[in-house]
DNA sequence: CTGAAAGCGCTTACAG
DNA sequence: CTGAAAGCGCTTACAG
C-alpha cells in the first residue's frame, strides 16, 4: 500500500516542528500567519488527513456515540438512526452502530463491543429497556455500564439517576388519536398489538383508558389485545378480535406494523377499513402511504427526537446539565383508514 | 467518572511487566501457566477491556470497515447491513456505516469520515456506483480511494482492476421471473420503474429482452417505463402505462418499492392484480408479504451476499487473491401477485 | 509564536 | 518464559 504519511512528514516538508502542525491543524494555539501558509500548502498538496486513532488516544476520548437497537431493518429505528446521524457528524461525533437482532443476549455482546472501542456516549433503543420485567443481570450491566459512559436510553422504562431518557409524548399522541376518533363519533374503541411484557404496551394500553375517560368512555379489556409488533402479529389480533361477540368500532394498533397488518387481515374477511372498522396506527414509518387505504397514525417527530437524542448525550458528555427526561411531541397525521360513524 | 484501568494497573497489580500483560491479552506469544493464572485472575477482577484506539494504532489497523450506501432506512439496504454485520463481528472487525442520504456529495464526506477514521476497507453500496454517466471527478475520487484502501462494490457498474465487485445474479433473476410468466402463458411483458441514468435499470431491462429471446419473444420499447425506485414512482409508472394504448399482461418491476407502488396505483383504477395484470416485484424485502395481493418477486440472497461481501474484503485486506467479481444466484419467491392467461 | 519532550494505552522486536 | 524499551501518530503543557 501506499506509504502512510503523517504529521512528521508534514513538518519535515515544511521545516518546522510536529507541535506546530499540530496547532494548525486543531486551531489550538496561534501559529504566525507565514508558517501557517507554508504548512497548509504542505498539507494540501498531501491531502493530509490526521489519524483519528492517534488523535482520540491522545484526547483520551474516541469521539464516537454508541448505538445498540434490536432491529435495523425496522423503519422505526433506520429512520431514527439516519436522524442521529445526521446531526451527530455536525457535533463531530461518530455513530457506532450495533444490531442486536432482537436478541437481548445479544445486546450484552453490544456494550462489551462498545465499551471496547471506548465510545464516549450510548444511546440505547428497544430490548431490555423496553422489558416489564428485566432480570437483574441484563438491568445491572445496563446501568454498570451507564456509570462509566455518558448515556441516553431513547423511549425506554428503565430508571435511574445515571442515565437521561428522551421519548416521545405518547400519551399525549394517543389522546390526539382518541379525541380524533371520538371526534368522527366513535365511542367503542380497542387496541391492537403490542406484547404483555414490553413496557410500550402497557404505556400505551394505560394512556388509552386515560384519554377515553377523558371523553367519558371506558375501554372494553377484550378489545385489548396484545400480541406481538409484526405486520404478522396485526394480522394474529384482528382474527382474535372478530372472535369475540361484540367489537369496537375503532381500533389503535400499538404500531404500524401492527396496523398494516390489521388492514391486510381485515382484506382477507372482507371487513372494510373504514367502512366497517376505522384503524389508527402508530409511529408514521413511511410505509403507511403504501396501504390501502392509507393509514392514519400518530407520528414521531423524527428529526426533532433524533437531534434531542445527540445534544442530551453530547450535554452529558461535557457535563453540561441535562433534564433526567425530555419529551417529544407526536402529531396525528389523518389519511384515509378512520370515517365517521 | 471512573478513572481509567490500564494494562499497567493490571501489570503492577499482577507483578508482572506489561509485555506479560499484552502477551495474555493477544495470545501472541508463550507464557508461563502460572503468571498466566495470576494475571488472568487480576484481569478478570477489573473486567478489563483493553483500549482498541491504543491497540490499533500500536497494529496499525482500525479493525474497521467502512461502509457507505444511499439510504439505510431502504429495507434493501439495511438488510444487507444487518447480515454484514454479524459476518465482520464474526471476524473481529467492526463495522462503520455511513448513511449517505441519497446525496452524491454527501458520499464524498462520507469517504473523508472513513479515510480520517482509517478504515481498514471500505464496503460501497449504491449511489455513484451505479450512475451510468458519472462525473471524472466522482469516479476518481473513489478510484483514489481503492487504490489506498482494499474496495468491494455491491451490485455496482464501476470497472477498475483496484475494487471488487460482488454482485447478485440479477440476470438469472429476472430470467427466472420471465420463465415463471412465460410458463403462466404471458407474452406481453413489461418492466416498470427505475431511473434512465442508473445502471441497474439498464442491466435489468437487458436482463429481460435477453431473458424473452430466449422464449422468442420481444418486449415493446414502450412497456419500459422508468421512472425513479420508490412507491411513488411505481404509481406513476403504472399511470403512465394505462395511457398507452395497448397493454402487457405481465410486468416485472424494477424493485419491491415499485411493486408495492403498482399495486397501490392498480386498485385506484379498479384494475385487479392479478386478474387484469399480473406484477413481479424484485429484491424480496420484507414487506411484500404485507402487500394485498402479497408479491411474487425476486430475492437477493441476503445471507450469501453478506457473507460473500465480508469475505472478500477480509480477503481482500489480508493480501490473498479474490476474483474481481463474484456472482450471487437469486431465487423466484412465488406468492399471489401473477396469474395465468 | 515555536520547539523539545512527555504522554495517550497498547504491541512487539530485542535481549536475556 | 520474561522484561526494558521503542514505536504507533497524534496533542499539549512547559520553556523560551
Amino acid at each position: 500500500m501506499s506509504t502512510k504519511i503523517t504529521i512528521y512528514d508534514i513538518a519535515r516538508e515544511a521545516e518546522v516542528s510536529v507541535a506546530t502542525v499540530s496547532r494548525i491543524l486543531t486551531g489550538s494555539a496561534p501559529v504566525s500567519p507565514e508558517t501557517k501558509q507554508r504548512v497548509e500548502a504542505v498539507l494540501q498538496k498531501h491531502k493530509f488527513r490526521p489519524n483519528k486513532l492517534a488523535r482520540n488516544l491522545s484526547y483520551q476520548r474516541s469521539m464516537m456515540l454508541g448505538v445498540i437497537l434490536p432491529d435495523i431493518t425496522n423503519p422505526y429505528f433506520s429512520t431514527i438512526f439516519a436522524e442521529m446521524q445526521r446531526d451527530a457528524l455536525a457535533s463531530d461525533y461518530s455513530l457506532l452502530l450495533f444490531n442486536a437482532m432482537n436478541s437481548l443476549e445479544l445486546e450484552s455482546e453490544g456494550l462489551a463491543y462498545l465499551s471496547r472501542h471506548q465510545v464516549d456516549g450510548l444511546i440505547f433503543m428497544g430490548g431490555r429497556v423496553n422489558e416489564i420485567t428485566l432480570s437483574d443481570r441484563y438491568r445491572a450491566e445496563l446501568v454498570d455500564f451507564a456509570a462509566k459512559v455518558p448515556t441516553v436510553i431513547v423511549n425506554g422504562g428503565i430508571q435511574s439517576d445515571l442515565v437521561s431518557i428522551v421519548q416521545t409524548d405518547e400519551r399525549g399522541g394517543i389522546a390526539q388519536a382518541v379525541d380524533y376518533l371520538t371526534g368522527l363519533g366513535h365511542t367503542q374503541i380497542g387496541m391492537l398489538g403490542g406484547s404483555a411484557h414490553i413496557t410500550v404496551t402497557r404505556d400505551r394500553q394505560a394512556a388509552l383508558r386515560a384519554a377515553l375517560a377523558e371523553h367519558g368512555l371506558t375501554v372494553c379489556d377484550e378489545w385489548l389485545i396484545a400480541d406481538s409488533f409484526s405486520i404478522e402479529s396485526g394480522e394474529v389480533c384482528l382474527e382474535r378480535l372478530l372472535q369475540l361477540p361484540e367489537q369496537p368500532t375503532a381500533v389503535i394498533c400499538i404500531n404500524d406494523l401492527v396496523a398494516l397488518g390489521v388492514l391486510k387481515a381485515a382484506r382477507h374477511h372482507q371487513l372494510d377499513v373504514p367502512k366497517q372498522l376505522s384503524v389508527v396506527g402508530f409511529d408514521d414509518i413511511y410505509l403507511t402511504a403504501v396501504s390501502a387505504p392509507e393509514l392514519t397514525t400518530v407520528s414521531h417527530n423524527y428529526a426533532a427526537l433524533g437531534s434531542t437524542i445527540i445534544d442530551t448525550i453530547v450535554k452529558r458528555i461535557n457535563e453540561e446539565s441535562v433534564p433526567a427526561s425530555v419529551l417529544i411531541d407526536m402529531e396525528l397525521v389523518v389519511r384515509d383508514s378512520c370515517r365517521r360513524v
